[in-house]
DNA sequence: CGTACTTTTGAATCGCATCAAATCTGGTGG
DNA sequence: CCACCAGATTTGATGCGATTCAAAAGTACG
């Protein structure tokens, strides 16, 4: 369930990620991949990090329970690194979770923090990714400061969508979890936005599509 | 306004502002400092930076403005960097004003970069603040999830405080921005949760402290 | 002493959470 | 292929809690 890849395996991997193209060889030979099925937990909150993991197909979620027991989600990943911080701390301060039947590297991270004190190109691209993760972070913090679900909805359409067109990667209902909402408050004010002009929207293929209609400020 | 500093002056900085000391010979010697008033606006959404900034004294903040108006408090510091993520970008993509009298460091980007690049410890030093920040905002995006002022009370207690007890670094005003709440529905929410026992506040000189009473689950 | 700002309380309103239930969907196994 | 099931989607009714608007009292500062 783990094993090395072949030299092959590796383009292939990295046509789909270009981001894995930044990677030292020391970094390849030491990763081994993992298959995991949708719902399976791979590491719990406490556990101590062994591994720097890079989703290569399905989806893992970073979360945590609310006293309530609502699932709060931290960061989603389909293509690229998850749980960044971890390289810092000795102990998951979230679980980790797969959202679908997924497909990960995994990067001892010894041999990590290694590489990026070797290789500077690495260590440059490793900065860029926690930048960028900053950059994310916050705008969902501007997000889920906002009142009102319409806000949050085209706030969300303006940050991850392009042209005031986002396709949904997920269903709405945990579209809703990450927008601060219960599913029925999302599904209400999509509605009400599409009578009232603010949104059109359109399933393509299984993709639920959504056009924000540009209003007068 | 901008001088550099001499040995003397940079000691000083570096003894209150220990994270100081992981910073190349190079980059203290292209510092200036600079003196704001409190309410100043450094730099506003779109200008190019040319610096990385350091707050010594005062506080500097992140902040956007709502389509309704309300500001968003994205980042505060009282010491230590602002705005990392700029680093990264052409363009600031918040306001940055002084919500106090701020003394501040300014270190040139190009110095920065270069002594990124040059230099491992500072490198290590700087990945570890982003894999910091990552951390924080992850802890706001979690606690702004929370239905229920007392709920985010509780969270920040617990996520800003030390075994239960807080003090306040801010006016409760701004606490309430920062909850992504009004100052009233705050000011209620602290006056019941000290009326049903789930929290004691205290005023040590002007600073508000909060004591978090242990609930059973 | 006056001015600006924070803190505090009050009343009315509105939006979202909550609980409930029906319909629709995709996927599984018989 | 169809029956069935789990989960997503959708609609309804109700109540609570936060927002909003308003105003008074307290506090810091020049």
């Amino acid at each position: 369930m783990t094993p090395h890849l072949s030299e092959e395996e590796w383009n292939e991997r990295v046509r789909a990620h270009p981001e894995l193209a930044a990677m030292p060889q020391s970094l390849r030979d030491a990763a081994t991949e993992q298959q995991t099925k949708a719902g399976e937990r791979l590491y719990a909150i406490g556990d101590r990090p062994q591994f720097m993991l890079f989703v290569t197909a399905g989806e893992l979620r970073l979360t945590r329970r609310a006293q309530n027991g609502a699932e709060v989600i931290l960061q989603r990943s389909a293509s690229g690194f998850v749980a960044e911080a971890s390289l810092e701390t000795s102990r998951y301060h979230c679980d980790i979770v797969a959202a679908q039947s997924t497909r990960l590297l995994r990067f001892p991270i010894g041999c990590f923090r290694e590489a990026l004190r070797e290789d500077a190109a690495f260590q440059a691209a490793w900065m860029s990714r926690l930048a960028q993760e900053v950059r994310k972070l916050r705008a969902q913090c501007e997000r889920l400061s906002l009142h009102g679900a319409a806000e949050r909805i085209e706030h969300y359409i303006e940050a991850e969508g392009q042209g005031g067109r986002l396709e949904l990667r997920q269903s709405r209902k945990s579209w809703a979890a990450e927008l601060g909402l219960t599913h029925e408050a999302l599904y209400r004010a999509l509605a009400t936005m599409v009578r009232t002009g603010r949104l059109r929207t359109e399933m393509q293929g299984d993709r639920f599509v959504l056009f924000a209609c540009p209003r007068k400020h």
